[in-house]
DNA sequence: CCCTAGTCGGGTAATTCGGGCC
DNA sequence: CGTGTCCGAATTACCCGACTAG
């Protein structure tokens, strides 16, 4: 198995996660707020461990990996 | 023996990785936005490494051989 | 040969996209 | 500057029944 668990999650769902409207969250994407993976269809989905650290209000941005406890 | 050690995903492994559905990534090799490889009996198989190059975001598709350091 | 899970095909609703405006 | 809402257009998600993969 690779270890590539990482959750995607949908704009619908950082929106409501962060509940504001999926076109704010659209915007943050836009403004490099956020990391953002394109769909071949232009959709974006964003990395379900990259919002949680937003969402605990870690100002500063989130290592990529697991947080290793340390 | 040829040296195609190529991995081959399915649509349902693919769609777990774009967070989407199956269909839709049937759509997109429909669309020809993905190269897909048919099975005699009609189903789609992806390139591990077309996947994972769309992923990261990187525009350009490598066209097939290995990431070869230039 | 049989079986379970996955995929195929088409069609319709929901969501998202992009730009512009308040 | 950031957010919410408007519009039209595109993309995606779920419905069904039938077939393939192993």
């Amino acid at each position: 198995m690779d270890g590539n668990n990482e959750r995607l999650l949908t704009p619908g769902e950082v929106a409501a996660l962060f509940r504001v409207d999926p076109k704010t969250v659209t915007r943050w994407a836009a403004s490099g707020r956020i990391t953002s993976i394109r769909t071949p269809g232009g959709h974006r989905r964003f990395r379900e461990s990259e919002v949680r650290a937003l969402l605990r209000g870690d100002s500063e941005a989130a290592p990529e990996g697991h947080p290793a406890a340390s």
